[in-house]
DNA sequence: TTGTGTTTTATTGCCTCC
DNA sequence: GGAGGCAATAAAACACAA
């Protein structure tokens, strides 16, 4: 430990000549993840302007990019490996994701499968072009999965490196939050349990991903193709609330159902006026699902603090399951007692990747053992994230008795001004409190127009999904309620959109 | 404390494009 | 031929179980 931690301290110093393998900080890493989610191909421009943000050196910037293309391809495999088996049983999806499914490279060696070079995505995507929305989304998994997450996630207004560094403190620990949230606004495992009784049990990683992003959730979305949208306003909320009991469950959410039927009713979508989206549990649940496992590829900084790309949710999906044991032991005892939105209070945003990870699965069960975050006090641009995430509240439950989140936000805002390396955000709408970022996820309509406006700008005219995987607020959550009521497996692995027709006319 | 598995980083070679 | 990217590989760092 006290190796890394000299590690990191000198990394700046020493990683280039220094042969030995050194690890990149979480507050780089954090920016590099928010940097890719919008660039996965930096232009040599960007490169260099991240590598002396980050104080690291070209090289080693394309090299992490490479590599980091690669693990989102590698991700998407398995994923769709994981997809495919669960594919067999229902051949209408097999057909989307015939074959290895995605490569988020274009790489022409794996010619077997319907491929989207994303350099192509990206640039179309500068251009203004319109993508098919099913190469969207596949692109958009590309991003982004989990990540996860994670992670995760934001929009392509980066007209200057520093808007695009947005708010990486946030990100990670809203994904892994979300990821943890359900219906009733508390954390709980991710349904593994339905993944269980699917029979379907991969081994190893597939496992892991199955329970976490069930293949029936990723074949739903595959099923709903080009109708799909992720950026669209929250499915089913375009629809006539069902009737209670409609789905074994109230439809409503006491604390957050004004949103949902209400803002989110009225939010116009350009997608949804022509295709009305069934308002059934699959695909409710899917936005739901998509928004936690997708990559919150061009996450506007109105809901940056929604998702931060797939690694980190793959990467908080699997470690985290792992110390579920110790993790949702202590979330679940804090769960039931705070609300969704005392959860998001609970994470100020202030999480890297690593911090939502290791720091604090370290943490979970080490207690105050784990990594000294060298940025403490040797990166002056380092955001809070690693300060949130020091041992010091290491302990979750007790960080969940915190409320010293203003400051700590705030002093983040001190540091992003300093640095200029991350966007400054409103900060009102973060510092403002908690509640004031909560407000923002439980008003959809904000958000959207928002990120409707600023595509606008960007010339981005038809990305549908990318902003609304990550935009979807928080608010819609509790619908998934109806859903999760019913495990994932007992949600139709596939559906034919005449399936999904009825279903939208059953509720009509 | 140690062994094992996973993840991340760095290096190298090859390919494609300009 | 150079640049950029991908893929394979090695090695270090890390987490976790025994």
């Amino acid at each position: 430990m006290e190796e890394s931690n000299e590690v990191h301290s000198e990394e700046n110093k020493t990683s280039f000549d220094n042969k030995k393998r050194v690890l990149k900080t979480p507050a780089q890493l954090t920016a590099l993840e928010k940097f890719y989610n919008e660039h996965k191909y930096p232009t040599e421009e960007m490169k260099s302007q991240l590598a002396e943000e980050l104080g690291l050196s070209e090289k080693q910037i394309s090299g992490w990019f490479c590599h980091r293309r690669l693990k989102d391809k590698r991700l998407s495999r398995d994923e769709t490996y994981a997809n495919g088996r669960q594919d067999r049983s229902s051949g209408v999806i097999q057909d989307r994701a015939s074959g290895l499914g995605q490569d988020s490279c274009g790489s022409t060696k794996h010619g077997d499968y319907r491929y989207v070079d994303p350099r192509e995505v990206e640039s179309r995507r500068l251009s203004g072009y319109d993508f098919p929305p099913a190469d969207l989304t596949r692109e958009h998994r590309i991003h982004y999965t989990e990540r996860v997450s994670m992670d995760n996630t934001s929009s392509e207004s980066s007209s200057s490196l520093q808007d695009r560094f947005l708010t990486q403190t946030e990100d990670p620990y809203d994904m892994e939050t979300s990821r943890y949230i359900t219906d009733n606004g508390v954390f709980s495992p991710l349904n593994t349990k339905g993944a269980e009784n699917m029979g379907y049990k991969p081994s190893g990683y597939l496992k892991v991903k199955g329970e976490i992003e069930n293949a029936a959730i990723t074949a739903v979305k595959r099923q709903l193709g080009r109708h799909f949208r992720e950026d669209g306003p929250p499915l089913g909320v375009e629809f006539d609330p069902l009737p209670p009991g409609a789905f074994e469950s109230p439809i409503m959410d006491p604390v957050q159902e004004p949103s949902i039927g209400g803002d989110a009713a009225g939010l116009d979508s350009p997608d949804t006026s022509g295709v009305k989206r069934q308002p059934s549990p699959s695909t409710r649940y899917e936005v739901y699902n998509s928004k936690l496992s997708s990559q919150g590829l061009y996450m506007h900084q109105e809901n940056r603090g929604i998702m931060h790309g797939v690694d980190m949710v793959e990467r908080k999906s699997r470690k985290q399951l792992r110390q579920k044991s110790t993790y949702l032991k202590d979330i679940n005892s804090s769960a039931g007692k705070n609300s969704s939105l005392d959860m998001y209070d609970a994470f100020p945003g202030g999480m890297s990747a690593y911090n939502g990870n290791r720091k604090n699965r370290m943490s979970s069960k080490h207690g105050h053992r784990g990594r000294k975050i060298t940025s403490e006090t040797t990166e002056p641009w380092s955001n809070e994230s690693d300060k949130v995430c020091s041992p010091n509240i290491g302990q979750r439950s007790d960080y969940f008795k915190s409320k010293a989140l203003n400051s700590v936000v705030k002093h983040s805002e001190t540091h992003d001004t300093e640095r200029g390396l991350f966007t400054m955000i409103p900060r009102e709408e973060k510092v403002d409190g908690e509640c004031k970022a909560v407000k923002d996820y439980h008003n959809p309509l904000r958000v959207t127009m928002t990120d409707e406006v600023a595509v606008g700008k960007q010339g981005r005219v038809n990305f549908p999904h990318q902003d609304y995987a990550t935009s979807v607020p928080f608010s819609q959550i509790p619908e998934r309620k109806n859903q999760i009521k019913g495990t994932a497996m007992e949600m139709p692995s596939s559906f034919s959109e005449d399936e999904t027709a009825e279903t939208n006319s059953s509720v009509d």
